[in-house]
DNA sequence: AGGCATGTTACAGG
DNA sequence: ACCTGTAACATGCC
């Protein structure tokens, strides 16, 4: 589930949860995440105050005591659920289950915090992963440090866009989707941008003109702070099971629309679904060009 | 039973 | 060095 978006979202839901507790223990359940957990350095974060947690591209970046940084993906189906004073359960991730009990069999990491409130990391495929060093190293992280610029930073601009784009024989959908070129996009909202913006996700880069890598650009501006915003307000009232695959999908104008009428008005052609860059694509023959 | 899934990385080859 | 395509990781759902 997690592009931007969510990410950004549980960062802020997070934060509001467990900055400035300090953690008490630290319980591994399974250490096979996508890298092996490290017990040695999990273990040293108890005793620690969690400062602050920021995100870059689609990581969550955990300040923790004086010099670490907990450095956290995702991937496919990770997640965060906070446990409070009261015992009770927040979801801090849009990601929905149909079945609390096998929920529980995927809760991999525990943190436990004072007064019984403890963070889970609960990850079904184990894509996602922990990784714990001295603050002093994020910047040379094999992660982080090849990242292209923030999407909704001034960094990504046409100039930056139309000088990447110059040179490069790829598909548009392919260099979306390239965390060195922007960082924090995935298929879906790659998806989405390119259905707003009219543009087939086979198009090369060097072939698009100015006006089209605006438009470009100013639509995944637009999807991702709007996405952002819907997802903050629907996660407040996130404690039912029921009717958690709409919030899921709903918002969504071509992704996984397959068959179904294109979403413009004017239009009467019907949503096709092809593999492109080894990754579904939902695309209207009539709108994208 | 087989295909599919929101992500990343490694590798082989051009 | 840059580019492309493919497979792999683990698990559950339809």
């Amino acid at each position: 589930m997690p592009e931007l978006p969510e990410v950004e979202v549980v960062k802020r839901s997070l934060s509001k949860k467990i900055q400035n507790l300090i953690i008490k223990k630290v319980k591994i359940n399974d250490e096979n995440l996508r890298y092996k957990v490290n017990r040695d350095e999990l273990s040293k974060l108890v005793g620690k105050r969690i400062k602050n947690i920021k995100r870059r591209s689609k990581y969550l970046i955990f300040k923790i005591g004086k010099n670490k940084i907990m450095l956290v993906h995702l991937g496919m189906t990770g997640k965060f659920f906070f446990i409070n004073k009261k015992n009770q359960k927040y979801k801090t991730s849009f990601y929905y289950s149909l079945n609390e009990a096998k929920d529980e069999k995927h809760n991999r990491i525990i943190f436990f915090f004072a007064n019984k409130q403890k963070l889970i990391y609960n990850d079904i495929r184990k894509f996602g992963f922990i990784k714990i060093f001295s603050a002093k190293k994020l910047n040379k992280n094999s992660h982080i440090k090849n990242l292209g610029p923030e999407p909704l930073g001034k960094k990504f601009n046409s100039d930056y866009l139309q000088r990447y784009f110059k040179n490069r024989n790829r598909s548009i959908k392919d260099i979306l989707m390239d965390q060195r070129c922007i960082a924090g996009l995935g298929n879906i909202y790659v998806n989405e941008v390119l259905f707003l913006s009219g543009i087939s996700p086979i198009r090369k880069v060097h072939k698009l003109n100015n006006f089209e890598v605006k438009k470009i650009i100013y639509n995944i501006k637009k999807i991702l702070k709007n996405s952002i915003k819907l997802g903050g307000s629907s996660i407040k009232d996130f404690s039912s099971d029921d009717g958690k695959k709409g919030i899921f999908q709903q918002h969504f104008k071509i992704y996984g629309r397959k068959g179904e009428k294109c979403s413009n008005a004017d239009c009467n052609s019907k949503v096709i679904r092809r593999v492109i860059s080894n990754r579904a694509s939902f695309v209207c023959r009539s709108c994208q060009k």
